[in-house]
DNA sequence: CTGCATAGTATGGTCAGACCACACTCTGAA
DNA sequence: TTCAGAGTGTGGTCTGACCATACTATGCAG
């Protein structure tokens, strides 16, 4: 009874790149050696070395461009969102999970945000400050439905990372992106949104001004209320 | 201005299977297509396919094995937390996330999965029995560190998936399993480990008894003495 | 010397074709 | 009926090639 469940190849690169990472051999925005270069070093074709390449690039690890020079081939980024994004949205349309349960994380996650104490009160002013901005541009009357939807989840995104929690931050942002799709598919035609993104405004400018007066509880209130109340609307 | 940001050959083969997942014309347990056949109805190589096929796998959504027959090539199965697990594992590696955020997360998350009132009153009294089983197996004092981690870890999934929150469970076990390297090299030795076991056990079988007799906010509460006792004896 | 078109070079993206180990399926002999 | 062995299809890996791209160095023209 061998304990070989069949060693990949691509995962020799995997492993040795994470433990550069680990040990901070390569960092944010380092340029990664060249796929050419990575399987001569280590002994695998090249055609292995991209599966490797590709696993970090949708985990949000790198971002890959063509070309050469400074900014091209793989470079170390930091996406932690678009890695558990994918695999959330994925699972989603195969059924492992629903969108009760994806609502019902966000909630969780926005609402412990609120209400922890800001590890950085300076960046939480900043934080106050931005969202007010955000919510002006929000008011805009000709402003596409998809840019509101942007600039939404950039709200709430960062409220959210007031608390200081990277982890809580990308998975909320994931949650979100992974239901994206199906929220657009809800509410299709502008003529239903219309009523929909006047009480979305009004929701948006009472959670902020909860925060801004350090009503946190209320804060996290009104933030359920209003993710709850949205998604009632895409029935 | 083109809006061309550069189309992944892999993604036409990635969106296709993902639409067959939304509209269930594939399920759990059932095959993939092959490579070739792929890599022919969709007019692109077959190094593109496996692209797809690797990204699927990595997530979580396929398991693959070579030869022929019915549970051969690339199965639908459905492990989410095996894509989360990878994506907060190497982001931690890459200091995009450190411990400390985990591990506030994982709190989070396990007394929030305590506090709720079970969705299936019928799998809650289940997961009672079940957990009594394998608080039981951790008393071997026999017992390998490997296997009692295993163990550690399969009670507390258990524990959370009474919340009947795929999503939840998912992360919980995605941020344990990210953190268990990071763990077991902090505490290297038997020696050191032996007392700490001994505390772990007790711990396990009050939350337990908490549970067992309704007293879920108690449960909640020793939860996170659990969780946050365990990792301040890892530093 | 300066400015700029051009050739050179290295990058990831894609493709085609080959061989392997494996696991099942079929076949035919005992 | 049994079962060894050939057959077939699978993913895993490798090789080598070509492409578009983006930077870099060259060298000509002013």
């Amino acid at each position: 009874m061998p304990i070989n469940p069949a060693p990949r190849a691509y995962q020799i690169v995997l492993q040795a790149i994470e433990e550069d990472l680990r040990t901070e051999k390569l960092s944010l925005g380092d340029q990664l050696p060249g796929e050419r270069a990575l399987a001569e070093q280590h002994g695998i074709s090249r055609a292995s070395v991209r599966d490797a390449i590709r696993i970090l690039d949708v985990m949000g690890i790198i971002k890959t461009s063509t070309g050469s020079g400074p900014n091209s081939g793989a470079v170390i980024v930091s996406n932690p969102a678009a890695g558990i994004s994918q695999a959330l949205r994925l699972h989603l349309a195969a059924k492992g999970i629903n969108v009760r349960e994806i609502v019902e994380s966000r909630i969780l996650l926005e609402t412990w945000a609120a209400q922890m104490t800001p590890r950085d009160p300076i960046q939480a002013q900043q934080v106050i400050e931005r969202t007010a901005v955000l919510i002006m541009r929000m008011d805009d009357a000709q402003l596409s439905r998809e840019s509101f939807h942007r600039i939404d989840a950039e709200f709430h995104v960062l409220l959210a990372s007031m608390a200081g929690n990277a982890v809580v931050e990308s998975m909320m942002e994931s949650l979100r992106n992974s239901i994206s799709d199906y929220v657009a598919a809800s509410i299709p035609d502008d003529e239903s949104w219309q009523p929909v993104v006047k009480v979305l405004r009004r929701q948006h400018k009472a959670i902020h001004h909860a925060f801004a007066t350090g009503h946190r509880e209320r804060a996290a209130q009104l933030l359920e209320e209003h993710i709850t109340w949205f998604y009632s609307q895409t029935h």
